[in-house]
DNA sequence: CGCAATTTTGACGTAGTTCAACACGTGTGG
DNA sequence: CCACACGTGTTGAACTACGTCAAAATTGCG
């Protein structure tokens, strides 16, 4: 078995007062789905350390990859409400999860006020995660810009429970990426290769470390 | 004072329940903001009637709207976990909203789950909408594409609440919608005359009717 | 080590955005 | 009534960013 990667930081997060009182820790495989889409709404899961990649099936039977879960954030959370997943959770790498059931959660939640005042604030971060990621990658005419947008979102999105800011370990393929934003490997990797030249980035297969975060935002919010 | 448009359809939504707990209707005018960004949150604003364009300010101080709010969606539901709103909410023709103060909503969900768990569900909600929303932007390389997968967003948002699914009164100015997708007014001017000319959609103003569903979606997955 | 999968690079053509300039309708105020 | 500003829609011409095809380079795995 594979170590897994950039787990949760150690501490008092929300997270980890759901798993105390609500579950185990599930390991999942690389590869493995989660959920998949259509499938009975019965937990809600939080990912406590590697990357899940959230993927729809579009209408010419191709795969859509419609986002990436890293570390403290929530997966199939509109379960609260829906009888059925919207979509498909699948780990890239070896990962750990939180599952919270429902059912048990609504127990739980009956008799612990501040467990349903934990789950508020955790659908409250979700929530302010989700709409960060919509902003960055809207409006955005360039592939460029795009790409810097999103490499941004992902390292403030790490650097909220990773040690480093600058630092990123993004298990992800080219493809899934590429797919995610909305153009083709080659275009990916040349814009890639283009950050590296003017360093921007330094890339070592899946390791990914900043070295401008100015330049990256100038030419994100051009 | 001009009428408001698309009311929120009757019947005991969470809204209405918070809203009988909690608060009074609001009512805001055209261009007035409900918040701005940074200033201190202290308050959750779920929209009952009318429109709100969501913006923040981009670096070389040029507006960019991260998107719009209709009945039934809340607005500044970061505030539950951040101190200061993140971004500028303003009224697009009058609206009427339902403030829910979290102060007061701390003491009343206390004494009252069932308040909590409809915070929850509403959380919830958005959650799902936020990630359609998301989903529905995405990686779509065309103008003509995105602005398909906009539009049919939009009509199933409001479709929820509002009688007809078909029809829909966006008091929007194309500028904001141009901004919104990353491109020029004209561009969308472009599409929107192409896509009526097709038969896909009928224009009048800010009134706009889906003619051809099927090959809309066709367009926006292609 | 060797094969397969993935990633990178190059050259080229085109679709589609952008820029610029104009036309039209409407509201406003002198 | 006319002058003006403003929002919106239209059109043409130029450019460039991205897709496509093809091949080389690198990585990963048994």
């Amino acid at each position: 078995m594979q170590p897994i990667c950039r787990p949760l930081k150690a501490g008092k997060t929300e997270i980890s007062i759901m798993d105390s009182y609500l579950s185990k820790h599930n390991i999942v495989s690389n590869a493995t789905p989660l959920f998949l889409h259509q499938e009975p709404a019965d937990a809600i899961y939080a990912v406590c350390a590697g990357c899940f990649k959230l993927t729809e099936q579009s209408a010419e039977n191709n795969e859509k990859v419609i986002g990436f879960r890293f570390p403290g954030e929530l997966i199939g959370e509109d379960a609260i409400h829906n009888q059925h997943y919207q979509y498909n959770a699948v780990a890239v790498g070896h990962t750990s999860v939180c599952k919270i059931d429902l059912k048990e959660l609504n127990e739980c939640g009956k008799l612990m006020p501040e467990l349903q005042l934990n789950l508020i604030t955790l659908l409250s971060k979700q929530n302010a995660m989700l709409r960060e990621e919509f902003s960055s990658v809207v409006a955005k005419h360039t592939a460029e810009s795009l790409l810097a947008a999103f490499m941004l979102n992902l390292f403030k999105r790490n650097s909220r429970y990773q040690e480093s800011g600058t630092k990123l370990y993004l298990p992800v393929g080219r493809d899934a990426i590429a797919n995610h934003l909305g153009f083709r490997r080659e275009t990916l990797s040349r814009i890639f290769s283009k950050f590296q030249q003017k360093g921007l980035l330094s890339i070592q297969a899946k390791n990914i470390e900043i070295l401008d975060l100015a330049k990256l935002e100038h030419i994100a919010y051009s």
